[in-house]
DNA sequence: CTTGACCTTCCAGTCGCTGGAAGGTTGATA
DNA sequence: TATCAACCTTCCAGCGACTGGAAGGTCAAG
C-alpha cells in the first residue's frame, strides 16, 4: 500500500512515517514508480511506534522496543526495565508539575487581577520566592 | 560585571544569557574591550527570566512578563491571565501523565520480567490496547 | 613573557517532527 | 486524448530553547 493508506491505518502523518524511515526505524519496499510500498507488517510496526511514542517513549527507546518486538527471542525483562525506568521519569514529571501548579495557583490567588501594578506574581518571580 | 559573574548571580549559563540577548530579551552595555557589561538591574531581569522559565513559562510568555515587569503601569490582570492559562495547561499535562502512568504501571505489572518472550507490554503496544 | 582563564563571534547540532517548494504519477472524467 | 485533482517523490528550512565547539581576542598573575 502507499504511504497515505499506511498513514491512515497507523495513525501517523505521512511526514512522520518518512521521517521514521530517514532515521532507520522502518524500511518499506519501493514500487517501480518510486513510491513506498508498505506491507501489513510495516503498518503493525508503525502502529507499534505510534502507540509507544504516545506512551512517552523516546524514539531511541522505541528503537529498542521495536528490536525486541522484532526479535521475539529476547528476554521480556529488557522491556520491563525500559518501562520501569520510564515510570520513574513520569513520576518525577508529575511531581514537578504538581509543585509548579501549587506555586502558580498560589500566585494567581494572591494576585488581585485588577488594574493595580503591584502584582505579587511579578514580585515573587523577581524576588526569588 | 562580565557575563561570567552575571551567569553565577542569575543561575543561567553564559550561553543562555547570550542567547537571550540574541532574541532580544536583554541588552547589556559593552565595555571598550567588547565584553558585555551587566548592571545589577540586568541580573535582576536574568534572575526573573531564570525563575519564570523554571516555572514553565515559554520564552514568549517570559517576554510578556518581562515587559510587564519593566513597565509597572500595566495592569496586573494581564499577568494573572497568563498565569491562569498556564495553570490550565499544567492541569492537562498532569492529567495526561497520570493516564500514561496508569497504563504503563499496568503493563509493567502484567509483564513477568523473566526470560519468556511473550511479553504483554509488547502485545499491548502492537495490538492497540 | 607566558600561562590560563576569561571573553568574543559564528556555525552546527540537538529532538521529533512539520511546512513548503518543485516536480513526477495515477486514475477519473470530459 | 487532454486535463485535473489527488496522490506521491525529494530536498531544504524552520520550530523551541538552547548547547557545543572552533577560532581568536583580552586580561591578570607569576
Amino acid at each position: 500500500m502507499n504511504i497515505g493508506e499506511a498513514s491512515e491505518r497507523s495513525g501517523l502523518p505521512s511526514k512522520t512515517i518518512r521521517y521514521y524511515e530517514d532515521i532507520g526505524l522502518i524500511r518499506p519496499d519501493r514500487g517501480g514508480n518510486g513510491y513506498r510500498d508498505y506491507a501489513t507488517t510495516d503498518v503493525h510496526k508503525l502502529r507499534f511506534l505510534q502507540r509507544s511514542r504516545g506512551l512517552g517513549f523516546s524514539v531511541e527507546e522505541c528503537r529498542q522496543l521495536l528490536a525486541l518486538y522484532e526479535d521475539k527471542d529476547r528476554a521480556s525483562a529488557d522491556v520491563k526495565d525500559i518501562a520501569q525506568t520510564k515510570l520513574t521519569e513520569i513520576d518525577r514529571k508529575i511531581r514537578e508539575l504538581t509543585e509548579l501548579r501549587r506555586t502558580l495557583e498560589h500566585l494567581v490567588h494572591a494576585c488581585h487581577g485588577n488594574d493595580r501594578p503591584d502584582c505579587p506574581i511579578l514580585e515573587e518571580l523577581s524576588d526569588g520566592g
